[in-house]
DNA sequence: CCGTTTCCGATACGACTGTATCATAAAAAC
DNA sequence: GTTTTTATGATACAGTCGTATCGGAAACGG
């Protein structure tokens, strides 16, 4: 995931992944049957990172059932607003292009934005959910290349859950 | 372009693109200093051929300063729907994940935000604009690998508009 | 404590990568 | 018609790719 982010799925080589991890190659083959795996293994983990992670914030909320909060918290999460997120991103970007040609890691894409429908659902109707999650990860290209400031997104992302129906 | 949209930016090599145009790679080599350079290329080609799709089609419209058609043209041109438009959208999205990890493509990358966000701010103010032309940037990562379906696209662009804010 | 299984690092292989070089074919200039 | 560019295809090179193979280290079960 480090790999991805920082210098692009085309660096993610089995040779490079290993020295990143301080094992060898032989390793790694051990652990994945080909490359292809080892990249959808990266897309699955980067999702239920990305969950623990809005777990762990939600949790440390004075109302953790407050679904209002949990929505900012989802949001807060996943626009690329610091290094560590800058980071998250730009690998979902990349294993996102990476799945419009590979079917298998497709089909982990997939569970993944039903997953995430699902979850905008419990607060809001379907259309509005689904184009909630498309504003977010719509803004997550222009922030990465610095065509808008944080603060323009964050002014969106204001409007769009202002104008989302509730259910 | 057709290369990185249905194999893949990784299988986008000097090779492959010159037996895609019929030339040999020593061709390839004169025109683009480099890859890097030649990826540039498609990024900017891509959006040059989308704008004029774009305003070839509004050409063709019974009132072509209509901003309401205007703004459903570009959209329609947008979404894949299609396998023409899906194979742009997929060369889109990983020219953007591409972008992310190399500056001089980022360039590129925000100068045509940009001019979106200026093309949508002729009809509304400037959080709607980027926020509309982030839904259906959005919508493009779930149609691709069959998350919603086209439908439900359509509907969730039809509230983003109705709900944006015209100036 | 030894046999067995699991794991790991190293090496090997063929294929492919981006790029440099160069002879020749086509075109332009004069 | 000849000379000077320009464009092109072919080849060469060093490096990296994914993957297969294999000897030995570590962990484990008895």
């Amino acid at each position: 995931m480090r790999i991805i982010g920082t210098r692009g799925i085309e660096a993610a080589t089995v040779r490079v992944v290993a020295a990143e991890a301080g094992v060898s190659a032989g390793a790694v083959q051990r652990c994945f049957a080909s490359r292809a795996e080892l990249l959808r293994f990266v897309l699955q983990h980067i999702n239920v990172r990305f969950t623990a992670r809005v777990a762990a914030r939600m949790a440390r909320q004075p109302d953790p059932a407050d679904e209002a909060v949990g929505l900012r918290v989802v949001i807060d999460e996943m626009l690329p607003v610091d290094d560590e997120r800058r980071l998250t991103s730009a690998a979902t970007l990349a294993l996102l292009a990476y799945s419009a040609t590979e079917p298998q890691a497709a089909e982990v894409m997939r569970a993944a934005y039903t997953g995430a429908h699902t979850f905008f659902r419990r607060a809001f109707t379907e259309a509005s959910a689904i184009g909630l999650y498309a504003v977010i990860s719509g803004l997550q290209g222009p922030l990465i290349v610095g065509a808008i400031t944080p603060e323009q997104a964050w002014s969106v992302v204001d409007a769009a859950i202002a104008s989302a129906e509730k259910r």
